[in-house]
DNA sequence: CGGAACGTTGAGCATAATCAACGACTGTGG
DNA sequence: CCACAGTCGTTGATTATGCTCAACGTTCCG
């Protein structure tokens, strides 16, 4: 069968990625183009200042993007899942720092072939547009939380955040949360220091909002409420 | 002169906003539904959480773009200077408030519209694309600035940035630069309060790198080098 | 068993916020 | 013309938030 995408047939994300927005005719063209690539857990898939060559989509697994000062703080700016695009498009070098969280599936393109499909497939690039500016508005929302909340709130909205993404809540009301990064992660993405994590968590346990075991990543949310009225204080 | 856009052809920004994706033909079609709005100073274009029932670009003038929490915190996101688009569009609601800090024209157009317009040409589309994921990085940058910087290098920071955009050097090396905004507005955007930018200016002044009367908008930059050492520390 | 990585907790400290007072400048009204 | 209030910026004193430094427990591996 000529061209027709075997690969793509039975792919995760067949319908959530930018592909989604192409018929199983044009993804011929792309997936032409795209090459499987398994990242493991902890590598760097980009170093900030690299030539951008290539771009991605997430297939499974997760990614963090982070931007760093020349004397190495550093600072969480994204975090994706499957289905997202990862990547520096129509620019030379790279600003950003790609590593994978866990075990990653990617399917990678080079950038001059993925442009190019772009130019030819207004409705992918349409929808690139609008995933673009929902990245900008989660980055504004971001910008306040950084500017303006107290490193309580922050760890508190940083809950809530993680639970609307991938929480399951049982019968009782509970909602049973992973969140994928370790203390010092969490610490980079929400701009404070691991101890002071460490802190918070520690008094939302005792204030009985939530529950998990010593250095766990698997966390039980008792109160939303509780969490909610700390992150997002009327008055 | 069938539909050959008047009002466009002595605009300030036809060659670097939107519209310079266009030749003057295409032009007809956006110009026709765009409409001139002058904006006096502090007023408000739009609240957060209004409908998104228009875009723009910005002629003359600049616009900042602000985040806030629902007890008043507020974070500056944005600023926008001519040829800079401005709106939400492919969103039926708004999520910041934009102000005008000085007068500002506008070329408005219904988001509707527009939205049509941009399906039709695809040159505009890729440049609102590339300058929405500019936009992006630049959000990237303050989101390392406000959460991993203090508050003399989110300063020092600023002036470098206002000087780059704005500066105009004279021949003994020293740089005239206008702040385009209030102490207050500073502190919006960069995540501090009015007392702590004062005396971060006023360090600075004191060390001899800037110099500014007392309350002024304008200061000039004597010692680039300093700012540069304390905004972007090596070690 | 030893070491490394990770998380927690405590003590002390520094940075920046808060609270307060004051000076300079602007525009208004007497 | 001056008195006045209002806004904005600066400066000082005090407080609190969150960081730094340090110690220690747990888990996971070799």
């Amino acid at each position: 069968m000529s061209g027709f995408p075997q690969r793509c047939l039975d792919c995760l994300v067949r319908d959530t990625a930018l592909c989604s927005s192409m018929d199983d005719q044009e993804l011929a063209t792309l997936s032409e183009i795209g090459r499987r690539r398994v990242v493991h857990a902890g590598a760097v898939v980009n170093w900030a200042g690299d030539a951008s060559t290539s771009c991605a989509n997430v297939v499974s697994g997760a990614l963090k993007l982070t931007a760093s000062t020349a004397d190495g703080r550093e600072q969480i700016v994204g975090l994706l899942y499957p289905g997202d695009f990862v990547g520096q498009i129509f620019t030379d070098q790279t600003s950003l720092t790609i590593t994978s969280l866990v075990d990653t599936d990617l399917c990678v393109f080079p950038r001059a072939g993925f442009e190019r499909v772009l130019d030819e497939h207004p409705r992918m690039e349409r929808m690139l547009l609008e995933r673009t500016m929902a990245s900008l508005q989660e980055a504004q929302g971001r910008m306040l939380s950084l500017g303006r909340k107290s490193t309580r709130e922050r760890v508190a909205s940083f809950l809530l955040e993680v639970a609307d993404r991938t929480g399951s809540r049982d019968e009782t009301g509970t909602i049973r949360v992973h969140v994928p990064i370790s203390r010092g992660e969490m610490a980079d993405y929400l701009g404070m220091t691991i101890e002071t994590v460490s802190r918070q968590l520690t008094l939302f346990k005792t204030a009985g909002a939530i529950t998990y075991a010593r250095g766990d990543r698997d966390c039980t949310i008792l109160d939303r409420g509780h969490l909610e009225a700390i992150a997002f204080p009327d008055r």
